[in-house]
DNA sequence: TTTATTTCTTGACAAATGTCAAGCGGAATA
DNA sequence: TATTCCGCTTGACATTTGTCAAGAAATAAA
């Protein structure tokens, strides 16, 4: 087991740069998180419990899907330095229409919702910097809504490789082109067609 | 030209119920709006300028769009209200992806990015409202990237007649069409193939 | 290394959607 | 009322994509 420190390093690296953060509040906000490894093609949320938890990828890559009839459909993937909620569930407490699944060896920090609360009554300067968080992944998924209304597969790869494919090193391809919105085989055909890029 | 009070009485009760505001935050906060009539056809935000200023729609409909070669596709549309920016351009202050236009005459009142900054400095305990607005908007976001990832132009139809059909009664099909991502002619033909529900 | 498993590619075909064009019909305007 | 305009519908056809199946390639396991 990692130094949680350390691994929380980063997240706290940004968020003090949002706004410095007071030592208590620091100290506090680090204090409840609880640092887990998560083996590659472990359920971190299932489908249909609350999403209880805000987790921080310290390491490694996570997807969240949902099913449509037999099918898995990856909505999103989720790489290391990011924080990671299923967020309607989240939000509101309630029942979450998606999984989380691991898709390798993970180590990642995680933060209840209550203690969140917690956190927000004892410190209400924090909303400070979620509100920030908050708008900066709101534009990020602005910005997937954009890729997913281009008009065909070969728009949004040429998208996806000028906004994300630094990321997407280590994927599958198969769950790229789920969160593409296309087929595994079309991905495959645009990808020749381009001359694999 | 409407009373103001009464116009952003909505939007105040809205944040009341998030949590009582005091007065002197409720005065400020209203005194920094100013009420706009923006007639049919007018638009509020031109793609690549700044989206200086964060509307509430009073009364009206809106939608955003942007273009693609010599075609426009409607992004969002938005209606009487909801709170109207331009996310990723506002957050950041940085040129817009989008046109945001009136589809009717509308009343709306008007926050400068600015403004709103001052509210933040004077009124940090202002940050829990917009954390929770912006969690609000950004769930219902993710409900829209939903139905973008749904098979084929019946799910997305059935899914959005179960979810926005109670806002779309005066909006144009062919913006409809739109905000699905199909063409107006798909969505009159899936339209008929469902009995016009 | 060898074997087994999974992912990726390719082909053939079916299904869905987009595009273009024509015509209908209702609303606004003269 | 007549006319114009705009949105909607429908048909014909081209294009794109999905699906199914088989095999190649890559990765993981024995």
């Amino acid at each position: 087991m990692q130094n949680k420190d350390v691994l929380l390093a980063p997240l706290l690296n940004m968020l003090n740069n949002l706004k410095p953060m007071s030592k208590t509040l620091e100290e506090v906000f680090t204090d409840n998180f609880k640092i887990e490894e998560v083996k590659k093609e472990s359920i971190l949320l299932y489908e249909k419990n609350v999403c209880k938890n805000l987790w921080f990828l310290a390491d490694g890559l996570l997807r969240s899907y949902h099913n449509i009839g037999d099918k898995e459909i990856t909505s999103r993937i989720m790489f290391t330095g990011h924080i990671v909620i299923s967020p309607g569930s989240f939000f509101t407490q309630t029942p979450a229409t998606e999984s989380i699944e691991a898709l390798s060896d993970c180590v990642v920090a995680k933060l209840s919702f209550d203690d969140l609360q917690e956190i927000y009554k004892k410190f209400p300067e924090f909303n400070y910097h979620t509100r920030l968080v908050t708008e900066q992944y709101f534009y990020k998924q602005e910005q997937r809504l954009y890729m997913l209304r281009k008009h065909d597969a070969v728009a949004k790869y040429n998208y996806f490789l000028e906004n994300y494919s630094d990321y997407f090193k280590d994927i599958p391809l198969m769950y790229l082109a789920s969160f593409l919105n296309i087929s595994a085989e079309t991905l495959s055909r645009t990808r020749s067609k381009l001359g694999k890029k």
